[in-house]
DNA sequence: CGGCTCGGTTCGTTCAATGAACTAAGATGG
DNA sequence: CCATCTTAGTTCATTGAACGAACCGAGCCG
């Protein structure tokens, strides 16, 4: 977003969500992390990002308490991006949004689909499993490749959800 | 957002939905129509937008669908934006942007409370009746001030909505 | 006729996004 | 032991969207 990210005097708290989510790539990289994506190499190649905006939007979201930053191994000392509880509860209007962009803002078949793993039954529109009703955890979800997939991309993290995948697994 | 709206090469519904909703003050113009706001004017004073930045926006949401242009009154011409089905699909994820933001974003008392017009019972964080469990429309919501709503505005839309109100009723 | 309201458009300024280049620090290999 | 590779960034000049103040036009109102 440019100049100024800030809504005051809104007294929404829509508006403040939307201070820290609504910027440019922040949504996406949410997106990304439920997915399974922890680094930063992986971040940047999949969603083809600037360097300096993803640096800027992962500090803000550790900040906001959205990502934690770990430590995956020393020497060379790399840290890894995990979505915390915080995060996880991203789950449900990040879905929503994509299946409303699904009906209304996209031509062709699903690029993806979504099962509630206990039950291996699609969710609905609410993000809640169409055979026991219960709303999911992005944890019990698996993603799969839907018919609309193109195979134009060969980042790892598109490779590796060229496959079913439950969410929160590390990926790739 | 800044230098290109698009994610090109997502693949992702979400990335397309984003495309459209995820421009700096294009939520928080669905949000206000959700509530009935309807006017140019309106929009401008509840927001304190840039009144370019308003033009733009709810032409953009018109030539996507979410709102419709309409003649309210002849001589002289005046027309308002009236949110459409398509738009009011959108009221599951925008509440509960706001209500993850009220729980990880805003420090004190709620600002609003959302009540189940039949049932009279709140919300839960899915949108869903408290009472009956259904999955609520905005038409059957009432928009109520919460504990923490300031006193500090005085543009018709926040006067008006300081008493208990119906959301899509025009408004002020 | 002058001023007011409503719904915009125009335009110069400011600042975030972009992308290419550069940096750092340890691993790897000949 | 020097060169190259990998990973995770930072720096910086350029671009274009947001900002906000001024302006515009059509019709009403006194």
């Amino acid at each position: 977003m440019a100049l100024g990210k800030n809504y005051d005097g809104q007294n929404c708290a829509l508006a403040k969500a939307l201070e820290l989510l609504g910027e440019r790539w922040t949504l996406l990289v949410v997106r990304d992390a439920l997915y399974g994506v922890r680094r930063y190499g992986d971040f940047l190649a999949h969603l083809d990002i600037p360097r300096a905006v993803l640096s800027q939007r992962l500090h803000t979201l550790v900040e906001a308490g959205v990502l934690t930053k770990q430590r995956y191994q020393d020497s060379p000392a790399r840290e890894e991006y995990v979505i915390t509880a915080a995060g996880r509860e991203l789950w449900p209007p990040v879905y929503m949004l994509g299946r409303w962009g699904e009906r209304h803002a996209v031509t062709n078949e699903p690029w993806r689909l979504f099962f509630h793993q206990p039950c291996d039954a699609p969710l609905d529109r609410y993000a809640a499993c169409t055979a026991c009703g219960a709303h999911t955890e992005p944890d019990q979800v698996e993603v799969r490749p839907g018919p609309g997939l193109p195979n134009d991309r060969e980042d790892p993290v598109t490779v590796a959800m060229r496959i079913p995948h439950r969410m929160l697994t590390p990926l790739p």
